[in-house]
DNA sequence: CTATATACCTGGATTATCTAGGTATAGTAT
DNA sequence: ATACTATACCTAGATAATCCAGGTATATAG
């Protein structure tokens, strides 16, 4: 993640990563793009930040992975969610509300 | 920061420690507990993490600190946020809502 | 035939945070 | 008196997420 240099979340890659899992399988450069179009810029994964990501999600049996072939020819690793990996999403997504929602009470309650 | 179990914000810390301290003085043990209360709970920082953030903040001039005693005599350090420590609370807070803002709209785009 | 975009990967450094201690004083309970 | 708890500060070392900077290889465009 870079961009807006350094305003991230730990582990908030794993949701956001998860989350677009949700809508269906996709290889990792097309989660670098589509969480860019998504996130309207902000967010870029960097490729050391996602496959090593990737890597420990299939490790722990959130997602799924196949080789195939693209259109083109190129080799490429697609990668699926799995029922852990919806549980796990939807746990994220509740902490991520939780957080957000208490930076948010904290701010206001600061600078109203 | 405990209690959610990492859905935390590395940086976050020092815009919520930058967001109590501006509205006043503060110690240590202080900001522990007031974030506590202002969070409801979500947030603990574990003293390892606030002290040495403290003395990092320090040494950026984003706050200044003075040591005092309190009115039981115990001694305390008193942390002040300094005009500088004001501009990164602000820049902290735009970068903050991006993100947030970038988490919302990929989370709603994947599950509506 | 070279440059660019696509596509995957890794090792080592950096940084934030956690864990797990340590010190010391004040107040409360036994 | 004495022990325990809450207050109040601190640090060293480990862990984990991420960054940086590379490497490999194929397809397409110029």
């Amino acid at each position: 993640m870079r961009k807006t240099d350094r305003a991230a979340a730990p582990g908030g890659n794993a949701m956001l990563v998860l989350a677009l899992l949700s809508t269906g399988e996709m290889y990792g450069y097309q989660i670098i793009e589509e969480l860019e179009r998504r996130s309207e810029r902000v967010f870029r994964l960097q490729e050391g930040t996602l496959y090593p990501l990737l890597h420990s999600l299939e490790k722990d049996g959130l997602v799924t992975a196949r080789n195939a072939q693209a259109p083109s020819g190129r080799p490429r690793r697609y990668y699926r969610i799995t029922a852990a990996g919806q549980r796990a999403l939807e746990e994220k997504e509740r902490e991520w509300r939780v957080y957000a929602g208490a930076v948010h009470a904290v701010l206001a309650g600061c600078t109203p």
